[in-house]
DNA sequence: TGTATATTTCGATAATTCTAAAAATATAGT
DNA sequence: ACTATATTTTTAGAATTATCGAAATATACA
């Protein structure tokens, strides 16, 4: 992963309403949840919570299926892990390094 | 740690400058590297390098040890460290709990 | 078709952050 | 005191992001 592509992770989650989004869903599991659950959780507007989730999935951090008229929330705990990964890594921190 | 502080120190890791300093400090490990190589390493203006590091140095990312003109930056393995054990544990992520 | 529920998109304002030149500060050597 | 090097602070405009009401869309069911 290049340090743009995880910059743009990391700032996904760098936000108060966004990172709490993405810990509910770490401790719901696999099976994730729904948008309305995960707004009765947080207690924000909709069209905000909206806003937030769908930044956390334009970085792959969550997926989402739907279900009839419910919306799934999914966790990746592979791209969460990569990330992680990514930051402790020693590899290609030159800045002509692409990789 | 609650989920502010860490949004915050995510917030600092995500941006594209910010990362390349953190990443090249995590490189070079425990002694650290003067604020003039990091810009040497990165080419970006001094102003803007200090204040790109002040904020990781705001969040305990980063510490700073002055040798006499020089400002040695030193990565803190430790606050890493705990802020990806937080990403992972599915630990107080009810909205009530403050911890 | 009409109504209800679930969620997103639009749009506009407010707030924050980024960038970098210029000026200031800190330390050391002459 | 003067000069050089290393780094920060100030400042201001540009760019990005946050918030949320209102309107729109998607799906299901009567």
């Amino acid at each position: 992963m290049e340090n743009e592509i995880a910059a743009k992770k990391l700032a996904e989650l760098g936000h108060i309403t966004r990172l709490s989004i993405f810990r509910y869903l770490v401790k719901v599991g696999d099976q994730g949840a729904p948008v309305g659950q995960i707004q009765e959780e947080l207690d924000v507007p909709g069209s905000t919570l909206s806003h937030h989730i769908s930044r956390l999935v334009s970085v792959g951090l969550i997926k989402q299926v739907r279900e009839s008229r419910i919306l799934y929330c999914i966790p990746q705990f592979d791209v969460l892990d990569e990330l992680v990964e990514f930051l402790k890594s020693k590899c290609c921190t030159e800045a002509k390094c692409k990789l």
